[in-house]
DNA sequence: TCTGTCTAGATAGGACCC
DNA sequence: TCTGGGGTCCTATCTAGA
């Protein structure tokens, strides 16, 4: 039996939840965002803003000057957050199986309730507009790849203008291939600018064409990608609704509004980092073995440095340690920094020594989340003078 | 003892996603 | 005219140990 899943996309989700807060921003060209001068991108648009062609990842500078009247929001990931939860309850309602793969996008498999999925994403659709004031964008099909280029399609697809699209698209089984053939070949998922210059270069166009070349031959040439794309262009994907995921890497970076050259101000920051990095791994109840540092320079080359060491941790003075060393193995005297990053990885559970007091210990372990707790409260500088 | 091979882990970077 | 932040996954390369 062919499954049938579903995917949803909140419609520009973090511009809908600022107009929920603002109605007075509907239909005007607005972005969520950093500010122009402060290096500042598009985190999303509303759709009055993309009819300038704007679009997310624009710097700021540049929407501006595209559109000056464009109304500049600033980015709330927390409000966000506490609506996208909304949503998602609203799905998880509907079956377990849901995948949650970002804030404003969800996969449900509907396979056991296949003859209704149509008529229950439509409702869903309609009481996330009307209960939670965000609009969606729907897409069923067989497989999860086929689904989300169905949602994709549904928005395109909308003939309103300066408003959301309410994509509904559903792909019958059996049509995935016909469906995709006649769609650009970096619609699919995995081909970004790269790959897709490599495609044209081969006179491969569209999904269509990606579908009727020898799949071994595309092996040779993208190696195990090359798997990945012939069986997704013919529109098959047997990938499943993955409920679990567990994080793989927590980091923290940032892009200075001027380059740095200042070892302290540097690291001050890489400080920072690690104190955000420890506190989300204590509150994961997760310890890292690998601590990584991200570089970009004044000329826009990024390079990473990495560490394993002897125990894994959750302490934020191990973990600044590690950074600096890192930091300072690469950076030569007085040179500039555009970008800094801490990052953890090879996460696992913390392992304790019960009932010593040091910095693994339990009651070493309560008494730093109660001081995360203040922390996030009252800010730093009570918790300390407390 | 020396050399080659295989494997696993660490590391760095690239591509991609939202 | 500049180019964010936070992730995941993949690949190439190096190294150490069996």
């Amino acid at each position: 039996m062919p499954r049938v899943i579903l995917h949803l996309d909140l419609d520009a989700f973090f511009c809908s939840v600022e107009e929920i807060y603002s109605p007075q921003l509907r239909r005007k060209p607005f972005a969520v965002g950093g500010k122009p001068d402060e290096r500042g991108v598009v985190a999303s648009c509303s759709y009055a803003a993309r009819a300038f062609g704007i679009h997310s990842a624009m710097p700021m500078a540049r929407a501006v000057r595209l559109c000056r009247e464009l109304i500049i929001v600033p980015v709330r990931h927390g409000v966000y957050r506490q609506h996208s939860a909304q949503a998602m309850e609203k799905l998880r309602a509907l079956t377990p199986l849901m995948e949650q793969i970002s804030i404003d996008e969800a996969f449900l498999d509907l396979s056991d309730v296949a003859a209704e999925a149509p008529r229950l994403a439509l409702d869903l659709q309609r009481s996330i507009r009307s209960e939670l004031n965000l609009p969606s964008s729907v897409g069923i099909a067989s497989n999860k790849l086929t689904a989300k280029i169905a949602t994709e399609i549904g928005k395109k697809s909308s003939k309103k203008k300066n408003e959301p699209p309410f994509g509904f698209v559903v792909v019958p089984s059996g049509e995935e291939a016909a469906f995709l053939a006649p769609l650009p070949a970096d619609m699919l998922w995995g081909v970004g600018p790269k790959t897709n210059a490599r495609l044209a270069e081969l006179g491969i166009h569209t999904i269509g064409d990606i579908a009727q070349w020898n799949q071994q031959d595309l092996i040779r040439l993208f190696g195990e990608n090359g798997r990945d794309l012939w069986e997704h262009a013919n529109g098959i994907d047997r990938r499943p609704v993955q409920v679990e995921s567990e994080t793989k890497s927590i980091s923290q970076e940032i892009t200075f509004t001027a380059d740095v050259a200042d070892q302290k101000e540097l690291e001050k920051t890489l400080r920072e980092q690690a104190r955000e990095v420890a506190r989300q791994l204590r509150q994961s109840d997760l310890a890292a073995k690998t601590v990584k540092v991200k570089i970009r320079w004044t000329n826009f080359v990024t390079i990473t440095r990495q560490i394993t060491l002897p125990t894994s941790t959750d302490s934020e003075d191990e973990i600044f340690r590690a950074a600096v060393k890192l930091m300072n193995s690469v950076r030569k005297p007085n040179q500039a920094v555009r970008l800094l990053g801490v990052g953890a990885s090879g996460l696992g559970k913390p392992i304790r020594q019960l009932g010593l007091w040091d910095a693994g210990s339990e009651r070493s372990r309560n008494l730093q989340k109660a001081l995360d707790k203040l922390h996030e409260k009252y800010g730093e500088d009570v918790v300390r003078k407390g």
